[in-house]
DNA sequence: TGTTTTCTGTTTTTT
DNA sequence: ACAGAAAACA
C-alpha cells in the first residue's frame, strides 16, 4: 500500500482524521497521495460511497478514479467511459467513491434536492456562457439600455464577480455610486431574476443554491453530512468563497477534509478564487496538520531551477527539488514573426518526433487561444496530428448548439434562450420585427414564449410569412416533445431531422457544410455513449431524464478527455488549460510582454499572477522547455513589433540558453538581445514597399487618391484606396496600373 | 416593410 | 470564426 511514497507523502497518505493541509508543489505526487490516500481509507473500512473528493477538472476526477480503482485491484473501467458515470450514479452505489467537480457535484444534489428552494425544480437547465450572453443581451432590452455601453462580457463578468464574493443585489445597490454601477447592479437584478424565472442556473448558481440549499434546510445538511464522512480537495489554491463554504459545512462537524494545493499555481483569481481560503481554514479547523511535499518527481534540476526563478522565495522554506539526472537547458528562442515560431516549432516536433518522444507527450501552450492559429496551420502543412483542447470546444460550435437548442425547446419550454436561438434558423421568416412582436403580445398576457408560439391569438398577431413558419416550427418541436422516451441517439437525430437543419447548412455555408455535418453524426454518436452508460447504470434510484443527463454532461464535461479520440497527437492548449498535466517537451509560444504578462495585467496585483502562469508552463515539462517569442506578430491586419517577455530577464541564470533563431547555439543574454532589437527593426519577412497608408497614387483609370489601407505581401498585397472621384476601391498592387505621386499641395497647407 | 445576405471589426484566462 | 451592422432583396 505504501510502497513507492516518501516520507512526506506516507504521512499523507496515513493522516486520515481531521483535517490535513497537503502543500504540494508541481509534480511532487500529489495525485498519487491523493489516490494512495483514498484507497487507504478504503482498506481501513471506510465505506468508500463516504468518500468525496473534488477535483478542479472533470478529467482530473476521471484520472484520480482510474487510478483510485486500480490501486483497489478493481477490473479496470472500460475504456474510454470517463468516470462521469460517477455523476449520475452518486446515488446508486456505496461501492464507489465520489469524484467531481465542485459544479458536478452540485449539479448532481440539485437534481434531487432544488425543488425545496422556490421557485426552482430539479429539472433546472445550466446556463453556458453563450446562453448568459443572450439573458443578459435580452435583459438590456428590457431595461432600454444600450449595447456598446453594456457589453454582455463585461457585464456578466462583473455579475459573476459579485456572486463568487457572496454579494447580493442589495448590498451591490447601496456600494453603487456611479450611474453606471447602479445600471450595472439593475441588470443584475433583473438577469437573477430572469434565470429564476426560466428555472435556469449559471455556473456561479451552481455553487450559491447548494449553499443556500444547505443553509436553509438543515435535514439536507444532515443527510450529506452523514453520507461524506471524509472529504478532499484538490487545487484549493482555486477554491472561491462558496466553494469553501460548501466544503466547511458539509465537514464542520467530522473534520476530515484534507486540502491540497499550491499558492505559487494559483492562476484563477479572475474566477473568483480566493487564496485567503488556506489562512480561512487554519481558523476554522486550527488543529490542521501540515505536509509539505517538495520534491519533484517530474521534471530535470535545469527545468526546476529556471521555473523556482518565479516563485517568491517563501522564506527558502518551501523550495522545490528534484534528485532527478540533468537534462537539457531550458530554451529561450527569438523568432522574427508567428509564422517563424510555428516553423520553428513543426521543426521541433519533427526533431523530438524523430528521437522517438510520442507526439501525445508534445504539448504547445500560449497565453490566449488566437495564437493557436497560425501553430495550427503549419502542423497541418506538416501532416502532424494535433488536437486544440479548450478554445471553441466541440459543444460550442454553431450547429451543434443549434440542435441541442431544439431539444431544449422541445421539451424545456420555460427555457427561452433555447427556443430564441432556434426560432428562425433554419430561417422561416420570422424576422426580428415578427419576433418582437410575439414577444410583446405573449408578455401582454403574460404567458411564457413556449405557450405563447402554442395560443392562437397571439400567433395570430404575427402575419404572412412569419405565421406560417411558427405554426411549422411549433409542430416540429411538438413532434419533437412526443419522442420523450425514445432513446436519446434518435431524438438527436429526429431534431436534426425534423429542422431541416442539414438542409440549410448546405445552402448558408457551402464552404464548410460538410464539416459541420459530420459533426452533427458525431453529436448522435455521443448521445449513443450517454445512452450507453445511462444503460449499464440502470439501478438509477433517481430516474433522471436521459436528455437532462446528456445536456448537463455537455456543459459541463468540456474535457477532451470526453470526446477527442486518444490517438497520438501534439496538444495545444492555454496555459490555464495545461494545469495539472505533464508532457516531455513542452513549448510556451509568444512569452513577449502584453501576452505574458497579458497587458490588462502588466499593472497592480495582476503581475503576479501571470508570472504564476509561466511557472504553471514550465513546470509542465519533464525533459524538456522551450519559450519563444517574436519580434513581429501579426494582430488582426497590423503587423506589430514585439518585445520579450520581462519575465524573461528573471529567468537569467544556470540551466537556461537564450538563442536566435538560424543563429548557432550561442548564448546571447537577453540584454544584448533587447540592445540588438532596433537595428533588426527590418525584418527580412517584411517586404517594405511604397504602397502604405497615406501614400497619394495614380492610377491610369481611376485617377488620384490616397492609400487607407494595405494587407497581404508580394503578388497578393492588396490595398484600399479612396480615390477623389469614385470613392474607395480595392486593388491588388500587382495587377493594378498605379504609381506613386507627391501628395497634392492643397492636402499638405497646414491649416 | 420586413427579411436575408454581405461585410466589417473583433479575441484573456474557464467551471 | 463570430457577432453585429449595413446593404440588398422580396
Amino acid at each position: 500500500m505504501f510502497e513507492g511514497l516518501n516520507r512526506e507523502q506516507r504521512v499523507a497518505v496515513e493522516t486520515l482524521k481531521g483535517p490535513l493541509i497537503v502543500v504540494a508543489g508541481p509534480g511532487s505526487g500529489k495525485t498519487r497521495v491523493m489516490t494512495h490516500r483514498i484507497s487507504h481509507l478504503i482498506a481501513c473500512g471506510i465505506a468508500p460511497g463516504s468518500i468525496l473528493a473534488i477535483t478542479f477538472t472533470n478529467k482530473a476526477a476521471d484520472e484520480m478514479l482510474r487510478r483510485t480503482l486500480l490501486l483497489l485491484d478493481h477490473p479496470e473501467p472500460p475504456e474510454g467511459v470517463p468516470g462521469f458515470l460517477e455523476a449520475s450514479g452518486f446515488g446508486i452505489s456505496a461501492e464507489s467513491p465520489v469524484i467531481r467537480t465542485f459544479h458536478s457535484f452540485c449539479s448532481r444534489i440539485l437534481r434531487r434536492d432544488l425543488y425545496r428552494i422556490e421557485p426552482y425544480s430539479g429539472d433546472f437547465s445550466i446556463y453556458d456562457t453563450t446562453d448568459q450572453t443572450q439573458l443578459h443581451n435580452e435583459v438590456l432590452a428590457s431595461l432600454e439600455l444600450d449595447r456598446t455601453t453594456f457589453p454582455a462580457r463585461a457585464g456578466l463578468s462583473t455579475i459573476s464577480n459579485w456572486k463568487n464574493w457572496m454579494i447580493s443585489p442589495d448590498e451591490a445597490q447601496e456600494k453603487a455610486t456611479t450611474f453606471r454601477d447602479r445600471e450595472l447592479v439593475r441588470i443584475f437584478r433583473s438577469y437573477q431574476q430572469e434565470l429564476e424565472r426560466r428555472n435556469a442556473l449559471d455556473f456561479d448558481d451552481l455553487l450559491l443554491l447548494m449553499l443556500r440549499l444547505l443553509r436553509e434546510h438543515p435535514d439536507v445538511l444532515t443527510r450529506y453530512r452523514a453520507r461524506f464522512q471524509h472529504l478532499m480537495i484538490d487545487e484549493f489554491q482555486d477554491t472561491n468563497r462558496p466553494q469553501y463554504l460548501i466544503a466547511r459545512l458539509l465537514s464542520v462537524e467530522h473534520r476530515n477534509i484534507c486540502i491540497t494545493g499550491d499558492p505559487d499555481q494559483s492562476i484563477y483569481s479572475w474566477r473568483g478564487a480566493n487564496p485567503d481560503n488556506f489562512r480561512r481554514f487554519q481558523e476554522d479547523f486550527p488543529e490542521y496538520k501540515t505536509v509539505h511535499l517538495n520534491r519533484n518527481y517530474r521534471s530535470t534540476p535545469q527545468i526546476i531551477s529556471v521555473a523556482s526563478r518565479l516563485t517568491s522565495d517563501h522564506l527558502g522554506e518551501r523550495r522545490l527539488y528534484t534528485e532527478n539526472p540533468d537534462g537539457e537547458d531550458v530554451k529561450v528562442v527569438e523568432v522574427s514573426d508567428e509564422r517563424a515560431e510555428a516553423r520553428k516549432i513543426a521543426s521541433s516536433v519533427a526533431n523530438w518526433s524523430a528521437e522517438g518522444t510520442p507526439l501525445s507527450e508534445i504539448a504547445i501552450l500560449y497565453r490566449i487561444n488566437a495564437l493557436s492559429r497560425a501553430i495550427e496551420e503549419e502542423l497541418v502543412r506538416n501532416h502532424y496530428p494535433y488536437a486544440v483542447i479548450g478554445g471553441t470546444g466541440f459543444y460550442e460550435r454553431k450547429e451543434i448548439k443549434d440542435i441541442l437548442a431544439y431539444l431544449r425547446a422541445a421539451r424545456f419550454p420555460r427555457d427561452e434562450v433555447a427556443l430564441r436561438r432556434i426560432v428562425n434558423v433554419p430561417p422561416r421568416g420570422i424576422g426580428k420585427i415578427s419576433f418582437e412582436r410575439l414577444v410583446d403580445s405573449a408578455r401582454d398576457r403574460g404567458m411564457d414564449l413556449g405557450e405563447a408560439i402554442r395560443d392562437k391569438e397571439v400567433v395570430s398577431a404575427v402575419r404572412g410569412k412569419a405565421r406560417k413558419g411558427l405554426t411549422d416550427l411549433v409542430k416540429v418541436l411538438d413532434d419533437l416533445a412526443r419522442l420523450e422516451d425514445r432513446p436519446l441517439p434518435e431524438q438527436v437525430e429526429a431534431a436534426i431531422e425534423a429542422s431541416g437543419y442539414v438542409n440549410h447548412l448546405e445552402r448558408s455555408e457551402p464552404e464548410s457544410w460538410q464539416e459541420r455535418t459530420r459533426n452533427l453524426e458525431e453529436l448522435v454518436t455521443a448521445a449513443a455513449e450517454t445512452e450507453e452508460i445511462l444503460q449499464a447504470a440502470a439501478t438509477d434510484d433517481d430516474d433522471i431524464d436521459p436528455l437532462i443527463v446528456f445536456l448537463e454532461r455537455i456543459s459541463l464535461v468540456t474535457d477532451v478527455s470526453f470526446f477527442e479520440e486518444r490517438d497520438a497527437r501534439v496538444s495545444m492548449m492555454t496555459l490555464h488549460a495545461a494545469k495539472g498535466l505533464e508532457f516531455n517537451r513542452v513549448v510556451i509560444v509568444g512569452v513577449e510582454e502584453t501576452l505574458i504578462p497579458h497587458s490588462r495585467h502588466i499593472e497592480g496585483g495582476g503581475l503576479d499572477e501571470e508570472r504564476r502562469l509561466l511557472y504553471v508552463g514550465i513546470t509542465r515539462a519533464r525533459h524538456e522547455a522551450v519559450l519563444t517569442y517574436t519580434t513581429w506578430r501579426r494582430r488582426f491586419q497590423e503587423r506589430e513589433p514585439r518585445l520579450p517577455s520581462s519575465f524573461l530577464n528573471e529567468l537569467e541564470g544556470e540551466g537556461i540558453c537564450f538563442q536566435r533563431a538560424g543563429s548557432s547555439l550561442g548564448i546571447i543574454s537577453v540584454e544584448d538581445q533587447r540592445s540588438g532589437l532596433t537595428e533588426r527593426l527590418e525584418d527580412p519577412f517584411w517586404e517594405d514597399d511604397e504602397m502604405q497608408v497615406g501614400v497619394w497614387i495614380h492610377h491610369d483609370l481611376l485617377g488620384r487618391g490616397i492609400i487607407s489601407a494595405t494587407s497581404g505581401r508580394g503578388t497578393s498585397k492588396r490595398i484600399s484606396v479612396r480615390f477623389e472621384a469614385c470613392g474607395e476601391k480595392q486593388l491588388v498592387v500587382a495587377y493594378a496600373p498605379l504609381k506613386v505621386i507627391s501628395p497634392p499641395d492643397e492636402e499638405w497647407e497646414p491649416c
